[in-house]
DNA sequence: TCTGGGGTCCTAGGACCC
DNA sequence: TCTGGGGTCCTAGGACCC
Protein backbone atom coordinates (compact mmCIF):
# COMPACT_ATOMS: atom_id res chain seq x y z
CA UNK A 1 0.00 0.00 0.00
CA UNK A 2 1.43 3.40 -1.45
CA UNK A 3 0.75 6.80 -0.41
CA UNK A 4 -2.60 8.80 -0.29
CA UNK A 5 -3.11 12.44 0.01
CA UNK A 6 -6.04 14.42 0.31
CA UNK A 7 -5.50 18.07 -0.56
CA UNK A 8 -8.97 19.95 1.67
CA UNK A 9 -9.10 23.60 0.40
CA UNK A 10 -11.75 25.91 1.31
CA UNK A 11 -13.93 27.51 -1.96
CA UNK A 12 -13.15 31.21 -2.20
CA UNK A 13 -12.09 31.12 2.02
CA UNK A 14 -12.59 35.14 2.72
CA UNK A 15 -15.85 35.29 0.51
CA UNK A 16 -17.06 32.28 2.14
CA UNK A 17 -16.36 33.52 5.62
CA UNK A 18 -18.04 36.65 4.86
CA UNK A 19 -21.40 34.78 3.47
CA UNK A 20 -21.33 32.24 6.63
CA UNK A 21 -22.34 34.92 9.12
CA UNK A 22 -24.48 36.59 6.80
CA UNK A 23 -27.50 35.29 5.33
CA UNK A 24 -29.07 38.33 2.76
CA UNK A 25 -25.26 37.33 1.27
CA UNK A 26 -26.58 33.66 -0.34
CA UNK A 27 -26.68 33.84 -4.15
CA UNK A 28 -25.35 37.98 -3.82
CA UNK A 29 -21.66 37.73 -5.64
CA UNK A 30 -19.01 38.59 -3.19
CA UNK A 31 -15.29 40.24 -3.30
CA UNK A 32 -12.71 41.04 -0.57
CA UNK A 33 -10.29 43.29 -1.11
CA UNK A 34 -6.49 43.19 0.15
CA UNK A 35 -4.62 45.50 2.86
CA UNK A 36 -5.57 48.91 2.13
CA UNK A 37 -8.77 48.17 0.13
CA UNK A 38 -6.68 48.05 -3.00
CA UNK A 39 -6.97 44.52 -4.93
CA UNK A 40 -9.36 41.98 -5.12
CA UNK A 41 -8.13 38.82 -3.34
CA UNK A 42 -11.04 36.80 -3.30
CA UNK A 43 -13.92 36.13 -5.26
CA UNK A 44 -17.10 34.15 -4.68
CA UNK A 45 -18.36 32.35 -8.19
CA UNK A 46 -20.44 34.88 -9.13
CA UNK A 47 -17.69 37.20 -9.11
CA UNK A 48 -15.07 35.07 -11.00
CA UNK A 49 -18.28 34.28 -13.72
CA UNK A 50 -17.61 37.90 -14.30
CA UNK A 51 -14.09 37.28 -15.56
CA UNK A 52 -12.98 40.01 -12.83
CA UNK A 53 -9.69 38.09 -11.97
CA UNK A 54 -7.48 37.90 -8.82
CA UNK A 55 -5.34 40.48 -7.96
CA UNK A 56 -6.73 42.93 -10.47
CA UNK A 57 -6.91 46.78 -8.26
CA UNK A 58 -10.31 47.97 -7.13
CA UNK A 59 -10.52 50.78 -8.72
CA UNK A 60 -10.41 49.46 -12.23
CA UNK A 61 -13.20 47.53 -11.76
CA UNK A 62 -15.33 49.06 -9.16
CA UNK A 63 -18.15 49.96 -11.66
CA UNK A 64 -18.45 46.36 -12.69
CA UNK A 65 -18.41 45.81 -8.68
CA UNK A 66 -21.64 48.07 -8.40
CA UNK A 67 -23.63 47.19 -11.45
CA UNK A 68 -23.94 43.56 -10.18
CA UNK A 69 -24.74 44.27 -6.73
CA UNK A 70 -21.36 43.15 -5.77
CA UNK A 71 -21.08 42.98 -1.57
CA UNK A 72 -17.21 44.43 -1.41
CA UNK A 73 -15.33 43.78 2.04
CA UNK A 74 -12.17 44.86 3.33
CA UNK A 75 -10.04 41.70 4.75
CA UNK A 76 -10.88 40.90 8.52
CA UNK A 77 -8.38 38.29 9.46
CA UNK A 78 -9.60 38.29 12.56
CA UNK A 79 -12.50 36.20 10.94
CA UNK A 80 -10.65 34.57 8.95
CA UNK A 81 -8.18 33.15 11.02
CA UNK A 82 -10.85 32.26 13.69
CA UNK A 83 -12.70 30.57 10.79
CA UNK A 84 -9.44 28.75 9.83
CA UNK A 85 -9.07 27.27 12.81
CA UNK A 86 -12.96 26.13 13.08
CA UNK A 87 -12.02 24.03 9.82
CA UNK A 88 -9.02 22.57 11.03
CA UNK A 89 -10.47 21.23 13.84
CA UNK A 90 -12.96 19.23 11.82
CA UNK A 91 -10.36 18.10 9.65
CA UNK A 92 -8.21 16.78 12.10
CA UNK A 93 -10.18 14.02 12.84
CA UNK A 94 -10.55 12.52 9.80
CA UNK A 95 -6.93 11.44 10.11
CA UNK A 96 -4.29 10.84 12.52
CA UNK A 97 -1.71 13.06 10.10
CA UNK A 98 -2.46 16.64 8.85
CA UNK A 99 -0.39 19.18 7.49
CA UNK A 100 -1.86 22.56 7.54
CA UNK A 101 -0.97 24.18 4.25
CA UNK A 102 -2.15 27.33 4.72
CA UNK A 103 -5.61 29.24 6.08
CA UNK A 104 -7.55 27.87 3.84
CA UNK A 105 -5.97 24.13 2.49
CA UNK A 106 -4.89 21.13 4.71
CA UNK A 107 -3.10 17.91 3.57
CA UNK A 108 -4.64 14.75 4.98
CA UNK A 109 -2.43 11.32 4.94
CA UNK A 110 -4.60 8.74 3.91
CA UNK A 111 -2.03 5.92 3.04
CA UNK A 112 -3.46 3.62 5.69
CA UNK A 113 -6.85 4.08 5.01
CA UNK A 114 -7.29 1.38 1.60
CA UNK A 115 -10.07 -0.31 2.48
CA UNK A 116 -12.35 2.25 2.69
CA UNK A 117 -13.80 4.03 -0.10
CA UNK A 118 -11.90 7.23 -0.62
CA UNK A 119 -14.83 9.23 -2.45
CA UNK A 120 -17.02 8.83 0.22
CA UNK A 121 -14.67 9.06 2.96
CA UNK A 122 -14.30 12.30 0.44
CA UNK A 123 -17.94 13.26 0.58
CA UNK A 124 -18.15 12.83 4.49
CA UNK A 125 -15.31 15.29 5.06
CA UNK A 126 -16.97 17.73 2.64
CA UNK A 127 -20.55 17.54 4.35
CA UNK A 128 -19.00 17.49 7.91
CA UNK A 129 -17.01 20.57 6.95
CA UNK A 130 -19.92 22.30 5.59
CA UNK A 131 -22.50 21.45 8.22
CA UNK A 132 -20.29 22.22 11.16
CA UNK A 133 -18.63 25.80 9.97
CA UNK A 134 -20.43 26.76 7.42
CA UNK A 135 -17.70 27.08 4.94
CA UNK A 136 -17.71 24.28 1.62
CA UNK A 137 -14.86 22.62 0.67
CA UNK A 138 -13.15 20.90 -2.18
CA UNK A 139 -11.31 17.39 -1.83
CA UNK A 140 -8.71 16.04 -3.79
CA UNK A 141 -7.22 12.78 -3.46
CA UNK A 142 -4.08 11.78 -5.15
CA UNK A 143 -0.93 9.57 -4.63
CA UNK A 144 1.40 12.15 -4.32
CA UNK A 145 0.59 15.93 -3.12
CA UNK A 146 0.96 17.33 -6.43
CA UNK A 147 -1.43 15.10 -7.72
CA UNK A 148 -4.30 15.35 -4.53
CA UNK A 149 -4.09 19.23 -5.70
CA UNK A 150 -4.73 18.25 -9.43
CA UNK A 151 -7.33 16.18 -8.08
CA UNK A 152 -8.57 19.34 -6.38
CA UNK A 153 -8.99 21.76 -9.16
CA UNK A 154 -10.67 19.34 -10.84
CA UNK A 155 -13.21 18.20 -7.91
CA UNK A 156 -13.85 22.44 -8.01
CA UNK A 157 -14.13 22.85 -11.58
CA UNK A 158 -16.54 19.45 -13.08
CA UNK A 159 -19.86 19.62 -12.14
CA UNK A 160 -19.96 15.84 -12.26
CA UNK A 161 -17.54 15.88 -9.73
CA UNK A 162 -19.48 18.01 -7.03
CA UNK A 163 -16.56 19.02 -4.96
CA UNK A 164 -14.70 15.74 -4.04
CA UNK A 165 -12.39 13.43 -7.25
CA UNK A 166 -10.27 10.54 -6.28
CA UNK A 167 -7.13 9.97 -8.54
CA UNK A 168 -5.15 7.13 -6.30
CA UNK A 169 -6.90 4.98 -8.83
CA UNK A 170 -4.31 5.31 -11.78
CA UNK A 171 -6.99 4.26 -14.31
CA UNK A 172 -8.18 8.12 -14.30
CA UNK A 173 -4.80 10.08 -13.64
CA UNK A 174 -3.82 10.28 -17.47
CA UNK A 175 -7.62 11.70 -18.32
CA UNK A 176 -7.31 14.22 -15.16
CA UNK A 177 -3.44 15.59 -16.25
CA UNK A 178 -4.73 16.05 -19.83
CA UNK A 179 -7.61 18.47 -18.91
CA UNK A 180 -5.48 20.38 -16.55
CA UNK A 181 -3.50 23.63 -17.98
CA UNK A 182 0.06 23.75 -17.58
CA UNK A 183 -0.09 26.87 -15.20
CA UNK A 184 -2.57 25.17 -12.79
CA UNK A 185 0.21 22.69 -11.73
CA UNK A 186 1.69 23.36 -8.12
CA UNK A 187 4.86 24.29 -8.63
CA UNK A 188 4.33 26.16 -12.18
CA UNK A 189 4.30 29.60 -12.12
CA UNK A 190 3.91 32.15 -14.89
CA UNK A 191 7.08 31.95 -15.81
CA UNK A 192 7.88 28.31 -16.29
CA UNK A 193 4.57 28.03 -17.80
CA UNK A 194 6.14 30.84 -20.53
CA UNK A 195 9.02 28.58 -21.29
CA UNK A 196 6.92 25.30 -21.41
CA UNK A 197 4.16 26.77 -23.39
CA UNK A 198 7.48 27.15 -26.09
CA UNK A 199 8.12 23.93 -26.51
CA UNK A 200 4.67 22.95 -27.06
CA UNK A 201 3.77 21.69 -23.35
CA UNK A 202 0.49 22.80 -22.76
CA UNK A 203 -1.02 20.41 -19.98
CA UNK A 204 -0.02 18.46 -17.01
CA UNK A 205 -0.12 15.51 -19.03
CA UNK A 206 2.51 16.66 -21.63
CA UNK A 207 4.54 18.33 -18.77
CA UNK A 208 4.98 14.48 -16.77
CA UNK A 209 6.42 12.96 -20.14
CA UNK A 210 8.47 16.17 -21.02
CA UNK A 211 12.93 14.81 -20.98
CA UNK A 212 14.13 15.08 -17.67
CA UNK A 213 17.26 16.82 -18.80
CA UNK A 214 15.05 19.62 -20.28
CA UNK A 215 13.56 19.93 -16.70
CA UNK A 216 16.51 20.07 -14.80
CA UNK A 217 18.07 22.71 -16.71
CA UNK A 218 15.49 24.67 -17.16
CA UNK A 219 13.39 24.51 -13.61
CA UNK A 220 15.68 23.16 -11.48
CA UNK A 221 15.74 20.33 -9.14
CA UNK A 222 12.27 22.01 -8.29
CA UNK A 223 10.78 21.41 -11.55
CA UNK A 224 12.25 17.92 -11.37
CA UNK A 225 10.13 17.23 -8.14
CA UNK A 226 7.18 18.39 -9.83
CA UNK A 227 7.66 16.05 -12.64
CA UNK A 228 8.31 12.78 -10.61
CA UNK A 229 5.33 13.39 -8.39
CA UNK A 230 2.94 13.47 -11.69
CA UNK A 231 4.30 10.38 -12.42
CA UNK A 232 2.87 9.35 -9.03
CA UNK A 233 6.53 8.96 -7.75
CA UNK A 234 6.32 10.99 -4.40
CA UNK A 235 9.03 13.89 -3.34
CA UNK A 236 7.15 15.77 -0.81
CA UNK A 237 6.04 14.07 2.55
CA UNK A 238 3.49 15.24 5.01
CA UNK A 239 4.88 17.97 7.18
CA UNK A 240 3.16 17.64 10.21
CA UNK A 241 5.25 20.32 12.46
CA UNK A 242 5.35 23.63 10.94
CA UNK A 243 9.51 24.05 10.23
CA UNK A 244 11.16 26.88 12.64
CA UNK A 245 10.70 29.96 10.71
CA UNK A 246 13.99 31.90 9.14
CA UNK A 247 12.19 35.03 9.10
CA UNK A 248 9.53 37.47 10.26
CA UNK A 249 8.24 40.35 8.12
CA UNK A 250 5.93 43.28 9.10
CA UNK A 251 4.77 45.49 6.05
CA UNK A 252 1.82 47.95 5.07
CA UNK A 253 1.03 50.59 2.43
CA UNK A 254 -0.21 53.55 3.71
CA UNK A 255 -3.33 54.94 3.73
CA UNK A 256 -2.00 58.29 2.37
CA UNK A 257 1.40 59.03 1.08
CA UNK A 258 3.96 59.92 4.15
CA UNK A 259 7.06 62.56 3.95
CA UNK A 260 8.17 63.09 7.28
CA UNK A 261 10.02 61.35 9.29
CA UNK A 262 8.07 61.43 12.12
CA UNK A 263 5.20 59.52 10.57
CA UNK A 264 7.55 57.17 9.20
CA UNK A 265 9.07 56.79 12.58
CA UNK A 266 6.04 56.21 14.00
CA UNK A 267 4.97 53.54 11.18
CA UNK A 268 7.83 51.77 11.67
CA UNK A 269 7.56 51.62 15.49
CA UNK A 270 4.20 49.62 14.70
CA UNK A 271 5.54 47.08 12.36
CA UNK A 272 8.04 46.39 14.65
CA UNK A 273 5.85 46.39 17.71
CA UNK A 274 3.98 44.18 15.44
CA UNK A 275 6.72 42.04 14.39
CA UNK A 276 8.69 41.58 17.65
CA UNK A 277 5.29 40.41 19.29
CA UNK A 278 5.41 37.69 16.35
CA UNK A 279 8.61 36.55 17.60
CA UNK A 280 7.90 36.23 21.28
CA UNK A 281 4.57 33.96 20.38
CA UNK A 282 6.94 32.04 18.77
CA UNK A 283 9.55 32.33 21.62
CA UNK A 284 12.32 33.32 19.15
CA UNK A 285 14.45 36.25 19.21
CA UNK A 286 16.36 37.81 16.55
CA UNK A 287 19.84 38.96 15.70
CA UNK A 288 19.32 40.88 13.01
CA UNK A 289 16.76 43.91 12.29
CA UNK A 290 16.57 45.67 8.50
CA UNK A 291 13.56 48.36 7.93
CA UNK A 292 12.72 49.31 4.64
CA UNK A 293 10.83 52.71 2.72
CA UNK A 294 9.83 52.64 -0.42
CA UNK A 295 7.91 55.40 -2.39
CA UNK A 296 5.11 54.68 -4.80
CA UNK A 297 6.54 52.14 -7.91
CA UNK A 298 3.59 52.94 -10.04
CA UNK A 299 4.02 56.66 -10.12
CA UNK A 300 6.23 56.76 -13.04
CA UNK A 301 6.44 60.66 -12.59
CA UNK A 302 7.33 61.05 -8.91
CA UNK A 303 10.44 60.93 -7.42
CA UNK A 304 11.29 57.24 -6.99
CA UNK A 305 13.67 56.23 -3.66
CA UNK A 306 13.72 52.88 -2.09
CA UNK A 307 16.15 51.81 0.51
CA UNK A 308 16.91 49.63 3.33
CA UNK A 309 19.21 49.56 6.09
CA UNK A 310 20.00 46.17 7.78
CA UNK A 311 21.53 46.48 11.60
CA UNK A 312 23.48 43.64 13.50
CA UNK A 313 21.92 43.44 17.77
CA UNK A 314 24.69 43.10 20.16
CA UNK A 315 22.47 40.42 21.49
CA UNK A 316 19.81 38.74 20.02
CA UNK A 317 16.29 39.93 21.38
CA UNK A 318 12.81 39.69 20.96
CA UNK A 319 12.30 42.78 23.53
CA UNK A 320 10.12 45.78 21.28
CA UNK A 321 11.85 48.87 22.69
CA UNK A 322 14.93 47.74 21.78
CA UNK A 323 14.00 46.65 18.26
CA UNK A 324 12.36 50.01 18.22
CA UNK A 325 15.80 51.75 19.16
CA UNK A 326 17.82 50.09 16.58
CA UNK A 327 15.04 49.73 13.76
CA UNK A 328 14.53 53.84 13.91
CA UNK A 329 18.87 54.49 14.00
CA UNK A 330 18.15 52.56 10.89
CA UNK A 331 15.81 54.26 9.71
CA UNK A 332 17.49 57.61 9.76
CA UNK A 333 20.24 56.52 7.63
CA UNK A 334 18.42 56.34 4.95
CA UNK A 335 15.26 58.52 5.25
CA UNK A 336 15.53 61.47 2.27
CA UNK A 337 13.48 64.44 3.08
CA UNK A 338 10.93 65.51 -0.03
CA UNK A 339 9.83 61.89 -0.91
CA UNK A 340 6.54 60.74 -0.85
CA UNK A 341 6.35 57.40 0.42
CA UNK A 342 3.96 54.86 0.49
CA UNK A 343 5.19 51.62 1.71
CA UNK A 344 7.61 50.51 4.18
CA UNK A 345 8.45 47.70 6.34
CA UNK A 346 10.86 45.48 8.71
CA UNK A 347 12.36 42.09 8.27
CA UNK A 348 13.56 40.16 11.44
CA UNK A 349 16.76 37.37 10.71
CA UNK A 350 18.68 35.66 11.89
CA UNK A 351 15.96 33.79 14.42
CA UNK A 352 17.21 31.39 17.69
CA UNK A 353 14.83 30.10 20.06
CA UNK A 354 14.77 32.67 22.85
CA UNK A 355 16.25 29.95 25.56
CA UNK A 356 19.75 29.86 23.23
CA UNK A 357 20.06 33.58 23.29
CA UNK A 358 24.12 34.28 23.06
CA UNK A 359 24.76 37.09 26.09
CA UNK A 360 28.33 39.10 25.46
CA UNK A 361 30.34 40.23 28.44
CA UNK A 362 29.78 44.16 27.98
CA UNK A 363 25.91 43.89 27.94
CA UNK A 364 24.45 46.50 30.13
CA UNK A 365 20.70 45.93 29.62
CA UNK A 366 18.50 44.49 32.13
CA UNK A 367 17.49 41.16 30.33
CA UNK A 368 15.31 39.84 33.13
CA UNK A 369 13.68 42.99 33.41
CA UNK A 370 13.15 43.76 29.97
CA UNK A 371 11.45 39.82 29.55
CA UNK A 372 9.05 40.90 32.53
CA UNK A 373 7.96 43.60 31.15
CA UNK A 374 7.23 42.15 27.93
CA UNK A 375 4.90 39.38 29.75
CA UNK A 376 3.13 42.20 31.34
CA UNK A 377 2.26 44.22 27.69
CA UNK A 378 1.58 40.77 26.53
CA UNK A 379 -0.81 39.74 28.55
CA UNK A 380 -2.51 43.04 29.17
CA UNK A 381 -2.74 43.36 25.41
CA UNK A 382 -4.30 39.66 25.46
CA UNK A 383 -6.75 40.45 27.90
CA UNK A 384 -7.98 43.91 26.54
CA UNK A 385 -6.93 44.28 22.91
CA UNK A 386 -4.00 44.32 20.78
CA UNK A 387 -2.48 48.22 20.99
CA UNK A 388 -4.07 49.03 24.22
CA UNK A 389 -0.41 48.92 25.83
CA UNK A 390 1.69 50.85 22.79
CA UNK A 391 5.02 52.39 23.01
CA UNK A 392 4.88 56.00 22.02
CA UNK A 393 7.21 55.85 19.57
CA UNK A 394 3.67 54.57 17.78
CA UNK A 395 1.93 57.79 17.54
CA UNK A 396 -1.90 57.63 18.71
CA UNK A 397 -3.33 59.50 15.42
CA UNK A 398 -1.44 57.24 12.84
CA UNK A 399 -3.01 58.73 10.01
CA UNK A 400 -1.11 56.72 7.69
CA UNK A 401 -2.87 53.96 8.65
CA UNK A 402 -4.13 51.47 5.79
CA UNK A 403 -7.61 52.15 4.86
CA UNK A 404 -10.36 49.58 5.36
CA UNK A 405 -13.24 51.10 5.19
CA UNK A 406 -15.61 47.87 4.51
CA UNK A 407 -14.73 45.54 7.07
CA UNK A 408 -18.12 43.06 8.76
CA UNK A 409 -17.88 42.26 12.09
CA UNK A 410 -15.12 40.35 13.82
CA UNK A 411 -18.12 37.93 14.32
CA UNK A 412 -16.22 35.00 16.46
CA UNK A 413 -13.56 36.69 18.16
CA UNK A 414 -14.96 39.79 20.16
CA UNK A 415 -17.91 40.36 22.35
CA UNK A 416 -18.97 43.41 20.78
CA UNK A 417 -19.63 42.34 17.31
CA UNK A 418 -21.12 39.23 17.76
CA UNK A 419 -23.86 38.52 14.97
CA UNK A 420 -27.18 39.10 15.74
CA UNK A 421 -30.66 37.80 15.33
CA UNK A 422 -33.70 39.03 14.98
C1' DT B 1 -7.46 59.61 -6.76
C1' DC B 2 -7.13 54.35 -6.36
C1' DT B 3 -2.28 48.90 -7.39
C1' DG B 4 -1.43 43.29 -0.71
C1' DG B 5 1.45 40.87 2.60
C1' DG B 6 4.15 37.10 4.21
C1' DG B 7 6.72 33.35 3.32
C1' DT B 8 9.98 29.31 0.99
C1' DC B 9 13.65 27.30 -1.85
C1' DC B 10 17.21 27.29 -5.40
C1' DT B 11 20.99 29.12 -8.18
C1' DA B 12 24.73 31.83 -9.84
C1' DG B 13 28.44 34.46 -8.83
C1' DG B 14 31.83 36.65 -5.91
C1' DA B 15 35.00 36.55 -1.98
C1' DC B 16 38.00 33.99 0.30
C1' DC B 17 40.81 29.92 1.72
C1' DC B 18 44.52 26.40 1.03
C1' DT C 1 48.48 31.89 -27.09
C1' DC C 2 48.29 31.95 -22.38
C1' DT C 3 45.10 31.64 -17.20
C1' DG C 4 45.34 25.55 -11.15
C1' DG C 5 41.90 23.16 -8.68
C1' DG C 6 38.87 22.50 -5.27
C1' DG C 7 36.35 23.85 -1.44
C1' DT C 8 33.14 26.94 1.64
C1' DC C 9 30.32 30.72 2.70
C1' DC C 10 27.55 34.59 1.68
C1' DT C 11 24.45 37.37 -1.03
C1' DA C 12 21.29 38.89 -4.49
C1' DG C 13 17.94 37.71 -7.39
C1' DG C 14 14.51 34.88 -9.31
C1' DA C 15 11.23 31.41 -9.17
C1' DC C 16 7.36 29.68 -6.59
C1' DC C 17 3.37 29.30 -2.91
C1' DC C 18 -0.99 31.12 -0.50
Amino acid sequence: MGSVYALVDCNNFYASCERAFDPGLAGRGVAVLSNNDGCIVARSNEVKALGIKMGVPLFQVARELEKHRVAVFSSNYALYGDMSRRVMDVLGSFSPEMEIYSIDEAFLDLGGFGHLDLDAYGRDIRDKVVRWTGIPVSVGIGRTKTLAKVANHLAKKSVKADGVLDLSDSAWVEAALERTPIGDVWGVGPGFARHLEKINVRNALQLRDVDDDWVRKRMGVTGLRTVYELRGEACYDLETAPPPRKGICSSRSFGQPIESLESLSEAIGQYITCAARKLRKQKLAAGVISVFIRTNIFKKNELRYSNCQTTGLPVATNDTGELIRYGLAGLRKIYRPGCRFKKAGVFLEQLVPETHVQGHLFDEVDREKQKRLMQAVDRINGEMAEGALRYGAVGLQQPWKTKSLRRSRRYTTRWDELPEVR
